[in-house]
DNA sequence: TCCCCGTTGAC
DNA sequence: TCAACGGGG
């Protein structure tokens, strides 16, 4: 048994640090890695350039870390998921391997890929072990009374409050380097470029680097910080907990180290952080629990009958088109979708901002906008992104309200009080006092070369008033 | 993780 | 004229 050859696939955990499946592995015998390219599955979801190039680079990282274990990672390079049970199964036969170790992914199409993987497998005689690993508790182990997935997010916060003093969370270390093998690393592809991916330095030490520079005052005074797109008060580690460069758990040690081993409410600094933790662990049991939503379904079946805008209206298509460029004419919506085009991120206050813009202000279809943050974000996630943006419709479960409608300029007076966020990504706009930013005046004579910045494209009562009838006409028509 | 608008009462 | 407040969406 422990010579037998364990084959550990990798997808979206590219690290070695806090690894289930690697570890157990590495316990069992000895191990080979590998990786899946799926260029044209990762196009048919969304991703967009930097994501993968992201991706990739991680990759690179982990093959270096890898070879510091000793253990060598095989490349496959296919096109969808498809392909992926065949050829996983050849590269096992080819290299005698007894066992297949890999750690749970949640969306729909990967979970179809993996349920296949596992079957010619084991009609192979190849043992397949599956790891929980980007939940914190595995799903299913938290359910209502009645024992179905929580549904809101309230409950499943204090049930899951409940479960953390008993719940084992340390982070795995490392596996000791093994004897060196006969089998090879293949060669990485060439590696994307982007103009934004070096903001994004690649790999599990840069993520923890962030980790730790994070985990002082910035995560003490996060819940008074987080809020305010100016400054530095999140952690922005989202993109490498996306692609698993870094763990939950790992995340997770570093709030209760500064915490003293406890949290019990959100109402301290690492109390919040983790509660924004425990968000993503919420969306992703969503979208195990609930497969319609990785197929763009609403959570609400009412809300399926919101007449959003068409977008063969050409009207239609030019707010389309001003809101993803970032010229609306309301400069913290425009601020922030310049912040996503330039760097692949945005800050969470601006995303609900913009989704709510985007889906409420223009009706227009929050699966437009989904998309467009999937093709821009580097830390792209379906289960997040779609929990983000039905949050915003109000199409989701546990949504805001329909009425509970964000105010451009009153958000912006209350979130980026001094202007300086706006002033950052608006040059046209910085010559603005605290008092002016956020609704510009009309600068027709170009005294100050803002007036090519636009004109606010709708009317905020119209606005108001047209998805309040939206949402109202769901109530009386069958 | 809200905003609007009408009312009230102090000036 | 304006802050403060409550109801409603
Ligand atoms: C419309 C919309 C779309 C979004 N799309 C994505 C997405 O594609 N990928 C993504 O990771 N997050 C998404 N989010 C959630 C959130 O905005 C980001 O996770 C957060 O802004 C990342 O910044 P941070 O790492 O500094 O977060 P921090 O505030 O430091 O939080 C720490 C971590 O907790 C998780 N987290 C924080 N807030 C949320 C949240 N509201 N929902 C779920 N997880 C959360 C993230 O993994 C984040 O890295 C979206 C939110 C909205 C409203």
């Amino acid at each position: 048994m422990t010579n037998a050859r364990q084959l550990v696939w990798f997808r979206s955990d590219l690290r070695t640090l806090d690894h289930p499946a690697l570890y157990q592995a590495r316990q069992q015998g000895e191990v080979l890695a590998a990786f899946v390219i799926t260029p044209a599955q990762w196009q048919q979801h969304g991703w967009g350039a930097l994501k993968t190039a992201f991706v990739l680079h991680n990759l690179a990282a982990l093959q270096q870390q890898l070879q510091t274990l000793n253990i060598p990672l095989k490349i496959l390079q296919l096109q969808t998921f498809a392909e992926t049970p065949a050829a996983l199964l050849q590269l096992a036969q080819q290299h005698q391997v007894s066992n297949l170790l890999f750690n749970d992914e949640y969306e729909w199409n990967e979970q179809q890929r993996d349920q296949q993987v596992e079957q010619v497998f084991l009609s192979s005689g190849i043992a397949v072990q599956r790891f929980t690993d980007q939940l914190l508790l595995p799903p299913g182990s938290l359910l209502t009374g009645k024992g179905e997935a929580y549904s809101v997010f309230t409950p499943f916060w204090r049930r899951w409050l409940q479960a953390l003093p008993t719940a084992k969370l340390h982070p795995l270390p490392e596996p000791q380097p093994q004897h060196p093998g006969q089998l090879t690393t293949d060669p990485l592809p060439v590696l994307p470029q982007h103009p934004a991916l070096h903001l994004w330095p690649a790999g599990q030490a840069a993520a923890l680097q962030r980790l730790q520079d994070f985990s002082g005052q910035r995560l003490m005074a996060y819940q008074q910080q987080r809020d305010f797109p100016a400054l530095d008060g999140t952690s922005s580690l989202s993109p490498w907990l996306a692609v698993g460069a870094l763990s939950v758990r790992q995340c997770l040690a570093a709030a209760l180290h500064v915490s003293h081993g406890q949290i019990s409410d959100k109402n301290t600094g690492p109390g919040c952080w983790v509660s924004e933790l425990v968000w993503r662990e919420f969306y992703r049991n969503l979208l195990l629990a609930f497969p319609r939503l990785s197929r763009g379904r609403t959570f609400k079946p009412e809300t399926e009958r919101l007449p959003w805008r068409s977008l063969n209206n050409s009207k239609v298509q030019r707010d389309l088109q001003a809101w993803q460029s970032g010229q609306t004419g309301f400069p913290l919506v425009d601020a922030a979708m310049r912040q996503l085009l330039a760097t692949g991120w945005m800050h969470n206050r601006l995303r609900m901002l913009t989704a709510m813009f985007l889906s409420k202000h223009l009706l227009i279809d929050w699966r437009v906008g989904e998309a467009f943050f999937m093709q821009h974000l580097v830390d792209g996630d379906l289960a997040s992104n779609n929990g983000g943006w039905q949050w915003a419709a109000s199409t989701g479960t546990d949504a805001v309200p329909y009425f509970r409608l964000f105010n451009p300029y009153s958000q912006s007076q209350k979130f980026d009080p001094q202007g300086d966020f706006i002033r950052n990504w608006l040059p046209e706009l910085a010559h603005l006092d605290h008092k002016a930013i956020h609704q510009p005046p009309v600068d027709k004579m170009d005294l100050f070369g803002s007036s090519n910045y636009p004109q606010p494209i709708v009317d905020l009562k119209m606005a108001r008033d047209r998805v309040m009838a939206a949402f109202e006409s769901l109530r009386s028509s069958p």
